[in-house]
DNA sequence: TTAGGGTTAG
């Protein structure tokens, strides 16, 4: 017996424990509680499967408290609270009473609800005399909470331990309360690594890593976790490089890294994207031969997916046995940041418990992508399929982007009411979706209600609302938003001067953008093509091409597109030609350009060139993509494409398309073939949208299809009498001639006149 | 036995 228990003590890994259990079987001890708890204990050591575990428990036909200790012990070493429950459970049908071992095992694993009911059975069964178990209920309620709960736990207790005096600092930094440890831990005797550790990591948590340092510098001791708490904290809040090399002084300092250290380390290489680096730090990985464990293979695919390395990405996830679901959506939300969905779609479908962050995951990958519809289609699935997965903040905000992207006002509308019904806190960048959502939608009092809400703005909430400004033509809002944000201490970027160009451009305000392009140090290209935008609008063509071929780089085809399109404006052939010429060159395959110029020579009454032109776009390949629209209802999309007839409830939809016009009609809104169009005000339009029937929206979509353009609600419309077309007239060019192409026609308009090509 | 450190999504 004596020689069993002295190697019962030399046990250290699983080979040892495997080898030391065929002598107990050898010895026909095999059952006997006591040694079954042994071998038990020892399975918690050496961290041995849990398949080994549980055969072992079952191995014995009764088991006592001490087995069902140990079992529990092993499954609240893994975390694995449910088992814990369910094994709590067996023994007490079993009829063995708990010793007070069991009671701080138990509580690790309660549940919120279940804490107070515990609290009160340990003091029916006086058992809160025991220190340990009165340190897991201060623990418990320093990590739920209440805090308050947790105090006068602790300063009840007429003696207390380090354990006591640590829960209670690392309590008070887990609700964020500074004071409140800072306190503790400057009046507790005999602080520990542990104390002065969990100040570290506090400070860390709360982004100060200035006094972070300091604590950590001041350590009279330091272990390997306090290190990695240093590391973490560094990497954590942004700060790779730090981390890094924090991480070579711990190993100057001879400190031996653990798993820990080297999954921080590895997600500060991630973080710096740098590929040479991350397979620099692979082959030191592989020099020192370590064997790698599920946390720190995740942190490496993450890395070689952050670096761009997809496929060795991927040969660590295929070789893993032991992958879990991080592994699982750090490959997914790889493939995805690369744009490669299929591969990311693929192994979504095939994941086998997703989890909030897969679908995240995917939904942003869809998002990020230009898949707008797609992100909210899955995010459908995921609330009506995944019963209990609630979405939070990080899927709203892909969520909503997603609905502004297409602008969608209902789709928005419902994904707030989503985030109002689950009370989704939003931090700044939620806000800041909000934001961009009502400007694409065209909602700007909805956008300027949630800039004016929200508790704090960063620059890319300016942004956001200027360029909502911008694009609907507010220029002096723009404008009067800019100060406020420099009086708020927010320096505009790159992006506030392109929204601002663009704002005074719409808005025709040409010297207050003068003024703004004079204010940028150094003007980037696009600033260039916005002034060259700004000035051929207001008609400065001399100015515009001055600027064009003054500017210190070369410039791209937004800086052309510019020109050209100013040049279509007010008819300037010779300009739009060169800039033309340069854009067939930087851009071959945008048909649009070619369209643009023949509208130009269609204008000055030179078929013969726009004939030319739509021969050369034909021998190019170059081809006009079907328009392509969609029309939200009961928050489906529906897509149109020009032309098609597809949509499975056409004949509905073309029957009902005469009652509407003439309903329409009656209404006194002016209806033809191809449109429905009237003076609209806002809400007058979201009006329409919601109170007619889904056969309204649907019908609506036909029109769009049949036009071949998204539908708009349009001011100033002009219809042409002849061929039916209707086109938006702008102000600024009332009484001028306007050309349209529109059906494989050129349209002329004068004085509301037409006068139509065909071209082929 | 109790207290401190780790990977994924915007």
């Amino acid at each position: 017996m004596s020689l069993l228990e002295s190697l019962a003590s030399n046990v250290k890994t699983l080979n040892q424990l495997q080898q030391f259990h065929a002598q107990i079987l050898h010895h026909s001890l095999h059952g006997q509680n006591f040694w079954i708890a042994n071998l038990l204990r020892i399975c918690t050591t050496v961290r041995a499967p849990l398949q080994y575990a549980r055969q072992l428990f079952d191995s014995v036909p009764h088991p006592n408290v001490f087995v069902f200790t140990s079992m529990l012990k092993f499954y609240s070493q893994l975390n694995s609270h449910s088992d814990v429950l369910e094994l709590f459970a067996r023994m007490r049908t079993a009829g063995v009473s708990p010793d007070a071992f069991v009671f701080p095992i138990l509580i690790k694993s309660t549940t919120a609800d279940q804490g107070t009911a515990i609290h009160a059975h340990v003091l029916k069964l006086g058992l809160n005399s025991d220190r340990y178990i009165k340190n897991a209920l201060l623990d418990m309620y320093a990590r739920r909470g209440p805090i308050v709960v947790a105090r006068e736990l602790f300063d009840e207790m007429s003696e207390k331990a380090a354990a006591d005096w640590n829960a209670m600092i690392s309590g008070y930094w887990r609700w964020g309360d500074e004071t409140g440890a800072k306190e503790v831990f400057e009046t507790m005797p005999g602080k520990n690594v542990v104390s002065w550790t969990a100040m570290v990591t506090g400070y860390c948590k709360m982004g100060d890593l200035v006094k972070a340092r300091d604590y950590f510098d001041g350590m009279p001791v330091k272990t390997v976790v306090s290190w990695n708490a240093m590391l973490s904290g560094y990497s954590q809040n942004g700060f790779a490089e730090e981390a890094l090399s924090s991480f070579k002084e711990m190993m100057d300092e001879g400190v031996k890294p653990d798993e820990t250290t080297w999954v921080t380390v590895i997600s500060s290489c991630a973080a710096c994207g740098d590929l040479k680096m991350a397979e620099s730090l692979v082959s030191f990985l592989e020099s020192r031969r370590l064997k790698l464990n599920c946390f720190t293979k995740t942190a490496l695919i993450d890395m070689y997916a952050k670096c761009g390395n997809l496929t060795a990405a991927r040969k660590i996830f295929e070789e893993m046995n032991n992958r879990n679901a991080v592994s699982w959506n750090a490959m997914i939300s790889g493939y995805a940041r690369h744009g490669d969905l299929a591969s990311s779609r693929e192994l979504f479908d095939m994941m086998p418990e997703k989890n909030l962050v897969s679908w995240n995951s995917m939904i942003a990958g869809y998002a990020q992508n230009g898949h707008s519809a797609m992100a909210i289609e899955l995010f459908k699935g995921m609330t009506t399929m995944e019963e209990g997965l609630k979405p939070d903040e990080v899927t709203m905000v892909s969520v909503v982007s997603a609905c502004g992207h297409v602008g969608a006002l209902q789709l928005g509308k419902w994904a707030v009411d989503i985030i109002v019904k689950n009370k989704i806190e939003l931090n700044t960048s939620g806000y800041n979706a909000l934001i961009y959502m009502y400007s694409r939608c065209g909602s700007m009092k909805e956008a300027k209600r949630v800039f004016q809400s929200m508790p704090s703005r960063d620059i890319v909430s300016y942004n956001s609302l200027i360029a909502g400004f911008a694009a609907h033509g507010h220029g002096y809002e723009a404008l009067d938003l800019m100060s406020k944000m420099t009086q708020e201490g927010i320096t505009p970027d790159r992006i506030t001067f392109i929204s601002l160009l663009t704002a005074c451009s719409h808005a025709g305000l040409l010297e207050e953008g003068k003024k703004i392009f004079e204010s940028i140090k150094e003007p980037s290209i696009d600033h260039y093509a916005c002034m060259v935008d700004l000035l051929g609008r207001a008609g400065d063509m001399d100015e515009a091409k001055k600027l064009l071929d003054t500017m210190p780089m070369q410039p791209h085809a937004g800086v052309y597109g510019a020109l050209l399109n100013a040049s279509c404006i007010h008819r300037k052939v010779e300009l739009g030609e060169l800039a033309a010429r340069n854009l067939f060159e930087l851009e071959p395959e945008n048909s649009g350009n070619y369209v643009l110029l023949s509208n130009i020579y269609a204008s000055a009454n030179r078929w013969n060139d726009v004939d030319r032109l739509m021969i050369t776009m034909r021998q190019m390949g170059v081809k006009k993509n079907a328009g392509m629209s969609w029309i939200e209802f009961n928050g489906k999309l529906h897509h149109f494409v020009a032309g098609d007839r597809s949509h499975e409830r056409r004949e509905d939809i073309y029957r009902y398309l005469e009652e509407l016009g003439q309903r329409l009609r009656s209404l006194g809104y002016l209806v033809d073939k191809s449109c429905v169009l009237r003076d609209v005000e806002e809400e007058e339009k979201e009006q329409m949208l919601m109170t007619h029937s889904e056969k309204l929206a649907v019908a609506f979509g036909l029109l769009v299809t049949e036009a071949g353009a998204v539908i708009r609600v349009v001011k100033n419309l002009r219809i042409c009498s002849d061929c039916h077309l209707s086109i938006r007239m702008i102000s600024k060019l009332e009484g001028r001639e306007i050309i349209v192409r529109d059906n494989n026609r050129f349209h002329c308009f004068k004085h509301g006149e037409c006068s139509c090509k065909d071209y082929w």
